[in-house]
DNA sequence: CTATAACTTTTTATCGATATAAGTTGTTGT
DNA sequence: ACAACAACTTATATCGATAAAAAGTTATAG
């Protein structure tokens, strides 16, 4: 716990030479370093990194803020970046916000104080005051999950109007006539927004006008759940359900099972985001599979590129999906 | 991007006085905390903590060092410190080790490197490099998931003996007679030997001494699936499956099934962990909730204390669980 | 109207490291 | 033997903030 100045002391030479020897630069006389070395070890001298840190105007931190980091998009996305950043030498701040808007914009700042070299910033929504931090900010943020760049901000989403368009067909296809979507807050412009726009395009494109029905819930399955049933009641005629998550589409099984109907014979159901529950329920739920470990990582080399790069311009980049075909389509 | 020395300039006043402004400390006259005030807009002024902890010997930082984020335990668990240190201002420094053991060491002495206050760890052995690490550590060590405190390493831990226990005298009680144990690594004490050192001591408590397969694998669906096709072929008298962890007592059912022997019936099946995919999984899965994110706040709270509270005694905590029958036994 | 208290501000030192400039040896060439 | 140069080493300044000491003002009392 003592610094360059102890360990000098100790050896008889000056803070310069042992800082030369801990650093491996030349011009030091073996004699000296072998001295200062044994110094080194003697009084347990440990390199202090805040120090580096401000010396040399350079953190190697990079900020990741998430909204729940328990969610499968986001643990296996930090998993996907946390491998990028530690080949880059690069440690990771993290912030679980809970989607606390406000907490969001609060560790844009701290981690601006903290010289972040850049942030990465999972959103699950878009408004003026985010958007105004992310402007303010004064090194490079990363959107995961939205897109950005109307407001020049780098994203990397997923291809979500182009899975609701599938999802849209493949319905179609099975023979789903009265179709609906179950999304979560009308402010999630790509889970919500995105995927539904996609489905209507996918109705138009078959001529298909059938009424749909869109409704909000959160991203759990019993949220999917409670939803599913509401819509059963309202709407009997339903023939197939496009669910926003696969939690979501679990839950909406869960509800069909429970009055009598069979999910993927009766009532046709597509998630998103092939989630390992999916594999294991029953019946398994046809899905696209989001490759969100990628993201992670796509994201984070992203980021480096802007840090590295100061003028790099701002990019998007659209993640495709593979369509997962099982039991419930 | 400027520092306080340009501020100063710009007010016409001195450091300190800029310093005692941002501080908002007694004894600056309202005129020149005004004069100083504007110039601090104008001129953009964003703290710097880098050199604020340099100063203050202080970063209010905490490191986690994780084998896999992505898993159930570890992100619930990081969720749960996250909660607690969110409250008590600290921000965390996220390792990802994917089970790599030098990594876990390097981290600890990286992460030391950077003042970090405390560091928490979620282990899943500990082997003689590793306590020396921890020993050599200047900060506060807390152990989550395996128990260190033969070697006075404070320790969050869950009752693993007692689940074995308790899932042998379940399976007793179903009227098993041939019992097969599917664990993960030898080198974990918790998951793999004290989960199975419990279910013997259930066996010799009820006197029933028959021969106990012990076979080792990993934390996955796949594996124990693998494992247990494999026990299957040898042991066909097997009617009970005590199961480490969720995901192996999943990919259990899944061999069952595919010998056309029902899994809850034939062969019963506990699992521990409490996973979701147990809840939707068929049969459903019966096995014994583990709170875990209860144990990543016990251990944040454990952790503050400890670096609080300088001489606040070693201590390990052993976190109680619910047995959660479902189909499977 | 000065002495002293009370208030405000500046100066200086420090946290721990490192880059640069300046200083000290020692060696070689002529 | 003395200049020129190489090889080491030390001294000083800096990164950006803050605590403590010193200095400068103003206000109040005697």
């Amino acid at each position: 716990m003592s610094g360059l100045h102890t360990v000098a002391k100790l050896a008889g030479v000056s803070k310069s030479t042992v800082s030369r020897v801990i650093n491996n630069e030349y011009g030091v006389k073996a004699s000296t370093k072998e001295k200062v070395q044994k110094a080194i070890v003697e009084c347990g001298y440990m390199a202090n990194q805040v120090a580096r840190d401000l010396k040399s105007q350079k953190t190697n931190l990079i900020g990741v803020i998430a909204p729940r980091i328990s969610s499968n998009a986001v643990s296996l996305g930090l998993e996907g970046m946390a491998d990028i950043f530690e080949q880059a030498g690069k440690h990771l701040l993290l912030a679980n916000t809970l989607q606390n808007n406000e907490k969001e914009i609060e560790y844009i700042m701290r981690f601006n104080q903290r010289r972040v070299e850049g942030i990465l910033l999972f959103a699950t929504h878009l408004d003026t005051p985010l958007i105004e931090a992310i402007n303010h900010s004064t090194v490079p943020i990363v959107l995961i999950g939205q897109d950005g760049s109307l407001f020049n901000i780098p994203s990397i989403i997923h291809d979500d109007i182009r899975v609701g368009f599938s999802a849209g067909m493949r319905l179609i296809e099975a023979g789903a006539k009265n179709i609906g979507f179950i999304g979560v807050h009308s402010q999630d412009a790509a889970v919500d927004g995105a995927r539904y726009q996609g489905l209507v395009q996918a109705l138009q494109h078959a001529k298909q006008v059938a009424p749909l029905f869109h409704s909000h819930g959160e991203f759990t399955i019993e949220s999917g759940y409670q939803q599913t049933k509401k819509l059963l009641m309202e709407w009997p005629q339903l023939d197939a359900l496009f669910c926003a998550t696969d939690r979501i589409a679990i839950g909406a099984m869960r509800a069909i099972t429970e009055i009598n109907k069979v999910p993927g014979k009766d009532i046709k159901v597509l998630g998103v985001g092939n989630d390992e529950l999916g594999q294991v329920c029953t019946p398994s739920l046809s899905t696209f599979n989001y490759a969100f470990t990628l993201s992670g990582k796509k994201s984070a080399l992203m980021l480096l590129d802007l840090i590295e790069n100061k003028n790099a311009e701002v990019s998007k980049l659209v993640l495709s999906f593979d369509a997962i075909e099982r039991g419930s389509c």
